[in-house]
DNA sequence: ACAAATAGTTTCTGGACC
DNA sequence: GAATGGTCCAGAAACTAT
């Protein structure tokens, strides 16, 4: 039983477009949303100056232009958010031994395994003030909110209360009175079909679902749902803490501009996303059993395909084949707009070579099709593959560089023409220039590998 | 009308095996 | 010998969170 405020949930204000605001000078205090820019794009982070026009998580990036068509659209810049995030994770870390990151931008710290002399409301605050100091120092100027409280469940739910840049510590004996009057979507676990059953049956506060007997509620959402909820509707949470989460599946998917129809095209799309998969398996020294196809069809139907081998495989031809052969069963013509490929069943080794390949790549030609003598689909030439070659590295907020003109970030591109801001977080905002898309002054900017200090 | 990418959990169903 | 129930696993779908 905790008693005491031993959990500390922290969240980056806005994170996506916190980075960006910072590394482009021009954007601070605009509105700024990072997302997909395509058509059928959503927002992932809108700046609090966009939240004011109603643009939220979640919304497509179309409604987000309606509400807001001065905002900045720019596409995520994921290497500048994962070294904000090691480094805010970094100081947590040093903080407590205990800490599991649920995202780039969140994490929670077991207090009780910190370096504090108690664990009393004001010693937790003060240390709580320091941290949020040091990561806004240490990020060049972001934000964060922190809660804490007795539990995890308690400790998100403070974070969400002073936002942004607050620090909310709930008193241990305080949390159902704090909880009672707010709606049972704050408990995690309940999402939007949940919510809806609960508030047909009368249940929208956490009030209403204390009253509601643990029989009543296993009736209603399900055996493992009902416990969860009774036990949480009465803040007792008693989830550990836990760093080091191993990794459950890796996967691929995307969603393309205009519905698929074409078979072929399909499956080198699908052989190009086992090929990521694969590579992201070895790379974390990783394998699996169950290989596992993601069909969203025209009218956002969504279907999934899977079969077991044997014994794991981290192979793309393997992978790649078992997935293409998933597709070969399903009936596409009415077009299909987003693929993926995932594995999962994984272990963190893999099988020792047979007669040259992996048991599990031996076993997955064995079981692919007759005749398939091919590791890849065949080449064909694609129409939005050519498309997105065109473009790539002149995507809106991407970060260039010009032979003169130095640092800079994309500001919009088309027809021919990209238009760039010369700008970073360390000047004042700068001047915008129009080239040519192939202009060879201008190239896409990449972090310099920093040369790693021997290990003694 | 529109609805991303990645990952995790739960539930249900059906077969294999004892 | 046939029916049955439990357990485990695989496959599929639904739901959730960030």
């Amino acid at each position: 039983m905790r008693a005491q405020a031993s959990v500390l949930h922290l969240d980056l204000d806005a994170f996506f477009a916190a980075v960006e605001q910072r590394d482009k000078p021009s954007l601070r205090g605009k509105p700024v949303v990072v997302g997909g820019v395509g058509g059928r794009g959503v927002v992932a982070t809108a700046s609090y100056e966009a939240r004011r026009f109603g643009v939220r998580s979640a919304m497509t990036t179309r409604e987000a232009r309606s509400r807001c068509p001065h905002a900045a659209f720019l596409t995520g810049r994921f290497h500048a958010y994962r070294e904000a995030s090691a480094i805010v994770m970094g100081l947590l870390r040093e903080a407590s031994p205990l800490v599991e990151p649920l995202s780039l931008d969140e994490a929670f710290v077991d207090l009780a395994a910190a370096d504090l002399p108690d664990l009393e409301v004001a010693t937790v605050s003060a240390y709580a003030e320091t941290l949020r100091a040091r990561v806004h120092e240490a990020t060049g100027g972001l934000t964060a909110s922190v809660g804490i409280g007795t539990s995890k469940f308690i400790a998100k739910v403070a974070s969400d209360l002073d936002k942004p840049d607050g620090l909310v510590v709930v008193a241990p004996g305080t949390e159902r009175e704090l909880l009672r009057p707010m709606n049972v979507t704050v408990i995690p676990g309940v999402g939007p079909a949940t919510g809806e059953r609960l508030r047909r049956a009368g249940i929208v506060t956490v009030a209403d679902l204390e009253a509601v007997d643990l029989d009543e509620l296993v009736r209603l959402v399900g055996k493992a749902h009902g416990a969860g909820l009774h036990a949480l509707a009465r803040a007792q949470d008693d989830r550990a803490v836990v760093a080091d989460r191993e990794a459950k599946s890796v996967s691929s998917e995307s969603t393309f501009d205009t519905d698929l129809t074409d078979r072929s095209l399909m499956e080198h799309l699908l052989t190009r996303q086992a090929g990521e998969v694969a590579t992201r398996l070895s790379k974390h020294g990783l394998s699996g059993r169950t290989v596992t196809i993601k069909v969203r069809m025209h009218d956002f139907t969504t279907l999934s395909r899977s079969t077991t081998l044997p014994s794991p495989t981290d192979s793309a031809p393997t992978v790649a084949r078992l997935a293409r052969r998933l597709l070969a069963d399903l009936d596409t013509s009415g077009g299909v707009r987003l693929l993926g490929v995932g594995v999962s069943g994984l272990a963190d080794w893999v099988q020792e070579d047979l007669f040259g390949e992996t048991l599990g790549e031996a076993l997955g030609e064995a079981l692919g099709e007759a005749g398939d003598g091919a590791e890849t689909a065949p080449e064909v030439e694609l129409p939005d593959l050519s498309r997105v070659r065109d473009r790539s590295g002149w995507w809106p907020g991407a970060d260039v560089v010009h032979d003169e003109l130095g640092r800079g970030w994309v500001w919009g591109a088309g027809r021919g023409v990209v238009t760039v801001r010369f700008e970073t977080a360390e000047t004042p905002a700068g001047p915008v220039r129009s080239f040519a898309h192939d202009d060879p002054a201008l190239h896409p900017w990449q972090k310099p590998v920093e040369d790693e200090p021997e290990e003694p």
